[in-house]
DNA sequence: AGCACGCCGACT
DNA sequence: GTCGGCGTGCTC
C-alpha cells in the first residue's frame, strides 16, 4: 500500500470486494474474481459480466454472490465487464440452479450452460493481425513460405480467425506458425468479444419535424410534387395510415419501409422525398412475436365433469398439496388447465405450462393462443436462439405471464410463479439425459414450486407408478377423470395373434388378416387410420440367407438398420453410414436379406396391399425439416392422407376427428425390453396411441398384433385397467427394491479400451460396496450394446431406501468414490457418468 | 469442457 | 526435419 493511499481516509473504509461467479463450464469449483472499483455500484447478484478466463480465452458468467473475502491460494482477476444493469436472473433462479446441480450431482457451470439461452451467452474467438509495426522486407527475420502467405493475406484482410487460417494454409496446427510470428513481432493476438443475440430491427419512415408540425408547408410541398405522382402517392399513402396533425406520436412511430413494397409504390421515390428533407428513415428493435392477434376467446364452459374436477383441484391446492390429475384420453383435460390458468394469471401470477417436446405441437399453441393471446410465451426446441431470449426477456419484464414450453422452460426467470403444469407428468422426455444435468423437468417443477410457494399440477391419462404411488401415500392428491368429453367412447381394443395367423397362413408380410381387414373398412367409410411401430427404417438388420453374416457399425457393438429410401446401412446410436452390402462380407453369397420391419417396410408392404390409398410416413426420417412434421400434419387433417404410419410421434398430441382406427404392431418387443419400467411404458404408450381413434361419437377401434395374447399385461391394456397395473406393478417395485420405494442412481463407464473399462467398473463397485453395504450395489454389467461411438459401456446401480438412507450423503459418498478412483494412473482416460433417478 | 504444451511415431 | 496424434495439466 503506498504512502498515498494510507493517507486517503476514504481508502480505508472502503474494501475491496469479490464476487463468486458461476461459469458455464464443467468444473466443480467457485470461481472469484475482484471487482474494479468503478464496478462496484453498478454490479448485482444475477447480472452477466465478462471475465478472462484461462490465457486467452473471455467467458460469460453470473453473478452468484459479492463478499470482501479475498482467496487464499491464488490471486483473484479483474472483472473485464458488467453486461447487464438490472440482473437477468432472479434469486430463485440461483437458488434452483444450486440446487439441480446438488441433486443431480452434476455442477452448477453446467446447470447454467443448459439454463441460460445461447444468445444471453457471450465467448471470445481469437483473432490474428499485422503487428502495426511490421515491415514485410525485413531482412534480418525471414520468413518461411508458410508465414509468407499468412502474412500477405492480412495485408488485405484485416483480421483473420485461427480457423481461417487453418484453412488458409491446409493444416490443422497452425500453433507453431502463429508462435514464430508472434516472436518475430509480425503478428498480433487478440479477443473479439460478440453478443450473440441480435435484436430484430425494423427500418421505418416518418415525416420530418418541419413538415409534421406546419400543414401548410405540407400543401406547399404537395404543390410543388404536382408533376412527380409517384411521390405524391407515396405522400398521400402515408397521410391516408397516418394521422399526422391528430397524433403526433404517430408520426414519431412512422411506417415500416416494407409498406412501399406491398403497395407497389416506388422506392426510388422515396429515396428522393428523403433527400429532399420530407421523410427521414430510422431503425426500430421490434419483437419477433409481434404478429400475434389478441382475439381473446373466454368461450368455453367447463362440463359438470370437468367442473367438479376442477373443485377438486382446487381443494388440493388449498391443503398445499401437489394434485395429480388422471383423466382418461379425451377427457379434456386441457380445457381444466385453460381455466386455471386464467384464474391464476387473473391474480396476477405466473403460470408455467410444461409439455413433452413431441405433444408441443402447433395444434395446442394455436388453442392457447385463442385464449392467452400475447401474454402467452412458447419455449420450443425449434425456435432459434434469438427468439428464446426475448422469451426469456418477455418473462423478466412481465410481458409474458404464461409460458408454455419444454422441460428446459423450468430454467425461466420466474419471479411470482403461482401455477405450474406438468401435462404427460409421465413422459420420459422429460428427463434430459446427455449432456449433464440430467434433471427431471417434472421434478424440478415440484421442487421449485415448494420453494416458491406455488401450486402444481400433474395430468396424465397414463401416470407414473410413483406420482401414483405418492397419491396413495397421501404426498399428492388424486382427482380422476373416468369419462371422455361429450359422447365420445374410448375405443374397442383387439388383440390379434400373428402365430395363429402365420399358421393359417393369413398373414399378410407383417400384418394380419385382422388389422388389413380393418384398415380396408376404413378406406370404404372415408375414416382414416394410424399404423404404430416404434421403430424406423426398414429392417433392423440385413443377413446372408447362406451363412448368416450381419453387416455391424464399425463405432458400435449393433447391426445396420436398413434405410430403403436413401439405400443405405446406417447405426442409429452413433450416425455411421455403410452402402448397402450386395455380397456377403463372409462367405460372398449374393443372398442378402431383410429381417424384421420397420416404417418403411410397414408402409411399403400397406401400399402393396393397397395400391390405391395414400400412405404417409411419419418418423425422424421424414420429419428433419423444420416445417415437415406440420406438412405431414395439416395434409392428415384436411384429408389428403389415408394411413399415417409412423414412431412415437404419432402418439401424442394429436386430434383428428376422422381417425378411428389405430394399429399397433410389434407390442412384444416394447413388452420384453429389459427396463424395470417396461410394462408401464408399454401400457402408456399403446393408451396413447389409442386415444387417437374415435374422437367423435363413433366409437373407436385398436388392433394390436401379438404373438401371444395370454400375456397378462395386455388384458389390462383392453380392459385400459389402470388401477390393475399399479397395483401388479408396485408389487414388483416393492419386491425388487425399485421407485418409488428406492432411489436409483446409474453409473455408466466408458473407455476405448475395454479392459480398462471393465477395471474401472469393478474397482469402483468394491469400493462401493464396501462404504455403501453389498445390498445397495447393482453390478458391474456389460449391457447388451456393449460399445458406442468406439467407447466400451459398463453399468452399475445404486439402489438406496427412501427412508433409511440419508440420500445426500450417499450421493456425496458416490461421487467421492468416483473421483478418487479416477485419480489412479491407469484409470484416468475412463469417464464415469453420473445419472439420478434415471428414466 | 476447452486448450496449450510436450512427447512421439509417420511421412512429404 | 515437419505434421498430426494423443496424454497431461490448468483454468479464479
Amino acid at each position: 500500500m503506498s504512502q498515498l493511499e494510507l493517507n486517503n481516509p476514504n481508502f480505508q473504509s472502503r474494501e475491496t470486494l469479490f464476487a463468486n461467479i458461476i461459469l458455464p463450464i464443467p468444473l466443480p469449483k467457485s470461481f472469484t474474481y475482484r471487482i474494479p472499483v468503478d464496478m462496484e455500484k453498478d454490479l448485482l447478484i444475477g447480472s452477466r459480466v465478462i471475465v478472462p478466463f484461462g490465457r486467452r480465452k473471455i467467458l460469460t458468467g453470473i453473478v452468484l454472490l459479492i463478499h470482501s473475502s479475498p482467496p487464499q491460494n491464488y490471486e483473484a482477476r479483474y472483472i473485464l465487464d458488467v453486461l447487464d444493469h438490472s440482473p437477468i436472473m432472479t434469486g430463485n433462479q440461483l437458488e434452483l440452479i444450486q440446487w439441480i446441480a446438488s441433486y443431480y450431482m452434476c455442477t452448477v457451470g453446467e446447470v447454467m450452460n443448459i439454463a441460460l439461452p445461447t444468445g444471453l451467452k457471450i465467448s471470445s474467438e481469437s483473432k490474428v493481425q499485422l503487428h502495426p509495426h511490421f515491415k514485410l522486407d525485413n531482412e534480418e527475420t525471414p520468413l518461411t513460405e508458410k508465414e509468407g502467405i499468412l502474412i500477405s493475406t492480412l495485408k488485405q484482410q484485416e483480421a483473420l480467425t485461427y480457423e481461417d487460417i487453418s484453412q488458409l494454409l491446409g493444416v490443422k496446427t497452425i500453433h507453431p506458425v502463429i508462435k514464430s510470428l508472434i516472436q518475430k513481432e509480425a503478428i498480433i493476438l487478440f479477443e473479439e468479444v460478440k453478443e450473440k443475440y441480435k435484436p430484430k430491427i425494423e427500418s421505418r419512415f416518418r415525416l420530418t419535424e418541419k413538415y409534421a408540425k406546419n400543414e401548410s408547408l405540407l400543401e406547399e410541398l404537395f404543390r410543388s410534387l404536382e408533376k412527380k405522382p409517384k411521390q405524391t402517392d407515396i405522400l398521400l399513402k402515408y397521410l391516408q395510415l397516418v394521422s399526422v396533425f391528430k397524433n403526433s406520436n404517430e408520426n414519431i412511430e412512422g411506417l415500416p419501409k416494407s409498406i412501399i413494397k406491398s403497395n407497389s409504390l416506388s422506392h426510388s421515390s422515396l429515396k428522393t422525398l428523403e433527400k429532399n428533407g420530407v421523410f427521414e428513415v430510422f431503425d426500430k428493435i421490434i419483437s419477433r412475436f409481434n404478429d400475434i392477434p389478441d382475439n381473446i376467446d373466454h368461450d368455453f364452459q367447463l362440463s359438470d365433469d370437468q367442473t367438479y374436477a376442477k373443485d377438486e383441484i382446487l381443494s388440493g391446492f388449498n391443503k398445499n398439496k401437489t394434485v395429480l390429475l388422471h383423466g382418461v384420453t379425451g377427457s379434456g383435460k386441457t380445457e381444466i388447465y385453460i381455466s386455471l390458468i386464467q384464474d391464476a394469471l387473473e391474480g396476477g401470477n405466473q403460470v408455467l405450462y410444461l409439455l413433452p417436446e413431441i405433444a408441443l405441437t402447433t395444434q395446442i399453441v394455436t388453442r392457447l393462443r385463442k385464449v392467452f393471446g400475447s401474454k402467452m410465451g412458447v419455449y420450443h426446441s425449434k425456435f432459434s436462439d434469438n427468439e428464446r431470449v426475448e422469451v426469456w426477456n418477455g418473462v423478466l419484464s412481465g410481458k409474458f405471464s404464461l409460458v408454455v414450453g419444454v422441460r428446459s422452460s423450468v430454467f425461466l426467470p420466474f419471479d411470482n410463479l403461482g401455477l405450474i403444469i406438468v401435462d404427460e407428468e409421465h413422459e420420459n422426455s422429460y428427463k434430459q439425459y446427455e449432456p449433464a444435468p440430467r434433471y427431471n423437468a417434472r421434478d424440478v417443477a415440484i421442487y421449485m414450486a415448494q420453494a416458491q410457494h406455488s401450486k402444481v399440477l400433474l395430468g396424465s391419462a397414463t401416470p407414473s407408478i410413483e406420482s401414483y404411488h405418492n397419491t396413495k401415500t397421501e404426498k399428492y392428491q388424486l382427482v380422476e377423470l373416468n369419462n371422455r368429453y361429450g359422447e365420445a367412447k374410448l375405443p374397442k381394443i383387439v388383440l390379434v395373434d400373428t402365430l395363429k395367423e402365420k399358421k393359417r397362413k393369413t398373414l399378410k408380410n407383417d400384418f394380419t388378416s385382422v388389422l388389413v381387414n380393418s384398415v380396408e373398412q376404413r378406406i370404404t367409410d372415408h375414416e382414416q387410420a394410424i399404423i404404430f411401430q416404434n421403430r424406423r427404417g426398414y429392417s433392423p438388420y440385413v443377413n446372408c440367407d447362406t451363412c448368416g453374416w450381419i453387416p455391424k457399425c464399425e463405432n458400435c457393438s449393433v447391426s445396420l438398420t436398413y434405410h430403403l429410401y436413401k439405400n443405405e446401412l446406417s447405426c442409429h446410436y452413433c450416425g455411421h453410414k455403410a452402402p448397402v452390402s450386395t455380397h456377403c462380407g463372409a462367405c460372398e453369397s449374393t443372398k442378402i436379406i431383410t429381417v424384421g420391419y420397420g416404417t418403411e417396410k410397414l408402409e411399403e408392404d400397406l401400399q402393396l396391399i393397397f395400391p390405391d390409398i395414400n400412405i404417409q410416413r411419419m418418423d425422424l426420417d421424414t420429419t428433419r425439416n423444420k416445417y415437415s412434421y406440420q406438412r405431414i400434419i395439416d395434409a392428415f387433417e384436411k384429408g389428403e392422407i389415408d394411413v399415417l404410419v409412423g414412431t412415437q410421434m404419432v402418439t401424442k398430441g394429436l386430434d383428428f376427428d376422422k381417425v378411428s382406427l389405430v394399429g399397433v404392431l410389434d407390442i412384444d418387443r416394447m413388452l420384453h425390453f429389459p427396463d424395470f419400467r417396461s410394462l408401464e411404458r408399454t401400457f402408456q404408450l399403446v393408451t396413447q396411441v389409442s386415444g387417437r381413434a374415435g374422437r367423435r361419437k363413433k366409437q373407436g377401434e385398436v388392433v394390436i398384433q401379438t404373438n401371444n395374447t395370454e400375456q397378462p399385461i395386455l388384458k389390462l391394456i383392453v380392459n385400459n385397467d389402470y388401477q390393475k397395473l399399479y397395483d401388479s406393478e408396485i408389487i414388483e417395485r416393492q419386491k425388487f427394491n425399485y421407485p418409488p420405494f428406492y432411489r436409483l442412481i446409474s453409473i455408466t463407464i466408458k473407455n476405448k479400451e475395454k479392459k480398462i473399462c471393465h477395471e474401472t467398473a469393478y474397482k469402483l463397485v468394491n469400493l462401493l460396496i464396501a462404504k455403501l453395504g453389498k445390498t445397495r450395489i447393482l453390478g458391474p454389467e456389460e449391457p447388451v450394446i456393449n460399445k458406442i461411438r468406439n467407447q466400451f459401456i459398463m453399468k452399475i446401480l445404486v439402489k438406496l431406501e427412501k427412508d433409511k438412507v440419508a440420500l445426500g450423503k450417499a450421493k456425496i459418498i458416490v461421487k467421492e468414490i468416483s473421483e478418487t478412483l479416477l485419480q489412479e494412473r491407469n484409470l484416468k482416460s475412463s469417464r464415469v457418468i453420473l445419472d439420478v433417478d434415471p428414466y
